[in-house]
DNA sequence: TCGATAGTTCTATACTGATCGAACGATGGC
DNA sequence: GCCATCGTTCGATCAGTATAGAACTATCGA
């Protein structure tokens, strides 16, 4: 179950990376790392069944936005910050700093 | 045909900004319209049929990307960049500008 | 070795969305 | 008025994907 396949930043597409951010569970999961820097699978359920919450994290896996390593029983998940900033200079910036305005309680 | 229901800029959300920028002809087209400021559908429609174009710009449309007005018989579309750029300050910049390196002959 | 824990994979289901032909609606020129 | 043009809407089809239960795998501690 170790060494999962993180792609590289070169092949990294934009429309898949936006497609990943499209998904509120995964904006959610997204944002949360951006301010927590590094969390398990489990603390990001918000409660949702394990078969969903892996399904999400294998989209963002895959889009290049999260690396996840093994510590022990648990995955612990990392935004790709530096990498994905290099490749779509800005993009994570404008993403998760919006969340005041598009999750408030207007 | 005239006087298409506009989103209020108060009313975009970021998920289905994202998500309308997630196809790779939507993407095109936004792409282009930041280039070239205003165009007709059929100018953007890249031979696909217009039932197609028309589908993708609606949803440009309802996520709040682009303003179309009827100008005698074509529909001219721009990017509602100035609305964005305060909501989502950086996004559009940071998805536009990335053409060269995600669209270049690699 | 046994059980508990954390996540993945498998499978099925239901929903969403992309595509496109055909019919329709609006506008302008003749 | 009539026709051509531009684009929308309708309807059908097909692919992709979100969800979740169940079985499975890997790791740790007792």
């Amino acid at each position: 179950m170790r060494a999962f396949s993180h792609p590289g930043p070169e092949t990294f597409l934009l429309e898949r990376v936006l497609h990943a951010l499209s998904d509120p569970v995964r904006l959610g999961i997204v944002r949360q790392l951006a301010r927590e820097g590094e969390a398990s699978c489990g603390a990001l359920d918000g409660g949702r069944p394990k078969s969903s919450v892996s399904h999400h994290f294998r989209v963002l896996r895959e889009a290049g936005l999260v690396w996840t390593r093994s510590d022990g029983v648990t995955h612990m998940n990392a935004l790709r910050r530096a990498e994905l900033d290099r490749r779509f200079p800005g993009l994570l910036a404008a993403i998760v700093d919006t969340e005041a305005l598009s999750s408030g309680p207007c």
